[in-house]
DNA sequence: TAGATTGTTAATCGATTAACAATC
DNA sequence: TAGATTGTTAATCGATTAACAATC
């Protein structure tokens, strides 16, 4: 398969997104651009970078194409396929929102563990997996698998959080602290903190 | 001054809250560089788009640069500047927390408003700031002057909520849920769902 | 069939990098 | 001064759009 670059894989992932909660059978290119408002020969040039070739003259199966971008890009939906295992770092009220929404319900991914370097955050909450103090990153993190992490803490503790989780061999971090995260090449970080979002929102109108 | 395109003006929003936090009163794109892995280069060409002639041989004063950035976008930081109004739609557990624990206090974004379909949630929670069944959104939010908005209901009701923040005349929303949102050409919308975030970084290693 | 759509190549457009004189 | 850095132009690289034969 040829490399995928960061636009098209971006457009990719949120397509397979789309086609995950879309009922239709069917689906064209046509009708992704509608949706997405990514052009569709852009569309085209993004799925011909797949090994796919179920395109026919009226669209692509839904399911198929979905399968398709998932096998490209490593990812699976609906709980199916192999579990990825999660942590959330920092437990206050938003962390412990994520914890307790289940908004991973229905995904692969799987938080297995919650961490504060507060005592009393981790003794009064309570959930379906353990709370540690932060103490315990460095061993817990590689002998739970844990591949990924959700950093929630206050920005005050953002970089150092970030760094025992680097230590701790975390391979990719979502970080909705209104921090820039200094961390190694290998390690990918995704920023999605809502301040940022509402000033990128603001740079652009 | 010149247009500035999508990824500048992504890149000038990071550095301007970078510099915002930082203590040093001078900083070169060497510096720049190191914290935020763009090329030197590259930063002097996004600086130079901006009408800013601040830098000399020994690097650009911070507060300087800040508050060109600052002026070449439409950003203030810190309270200073003009409030912009904001609100959040859906008081679930994230919804709530996003309210209540007050990472936007520094900033320059006001929360004016929550709202819910569900009353017990209206009901039940208290906060700064009024919460109102989602009937009233439409006479609330341009009688209040509300630019933006935090979408942080279910995926379920997503689209729905987002059409009648349109209808409401908000002008850009932060998404937190899952669905792609289909809005009007004047309205942005910024996806931060961690759920897509982690799909993200997962494509990418 | 006629019309819509795919897959792909070529053309264009725009963004990043390289290079360097000017500055302190 | 010597060395580091800026601002900017030219060169390169890569991503998007246009175009169209092939397909159903």
């Amino acid at each position: 398969m040829k490399t995928i670059s960061e636009p098209t894989r971006r457009r990719l992932v949120l397509l397979a997104n789309l086609l995950s909660r879309s009922k239709q059978e069917r689906i064209t290119s046509v009708k992704i651009q509608e949706m997405t408002g990514f052009s569709r020969d852009l569309i085209r040039k993004d799925i011909s970078l797949l090994d796919f070739k179920g395109g026919v003259s009226n669209g692509y199966d839904s399911k198929e194409l979905l399968a398709a971008i998932c096998s490209g890009l490593g990812l699976s939906f609906g709980e199916k396929g192999e579990a990825r295992f999660c942590c959330i770092v920092g437990l206050g009220k938003l962390g412990a929102a994520i914890m307790q929404c289940g908004m991973f319900d229905k995904t692969p991914f799987k938080i297995k563990a919650g961490f504060d370097s507060r005592v009393n955050r981790t003794e009064v909450l309570s959930a379906d997996f353990p709370l540690y103090p932060a103490a315990k990153m460095e061993t817990v993190i590689p002998g739970e698998n844990i591949e990924f992490a959700i950093l929630a803490v206050e920005d005050e503790q953002a970089q150092l959080m970030a760094d025992r989780l680097v230590r701790s061999g975390i391979r990719g971090m979502v970080n909705l602290t209104g921090e820039s995260l200094s961390v190694g090449d290998e390690v990918v970080v995704e920023n999605i903190s809502p301040v940022l979002a509402l000033e990128n929102i603001l740079a652009k109108i």
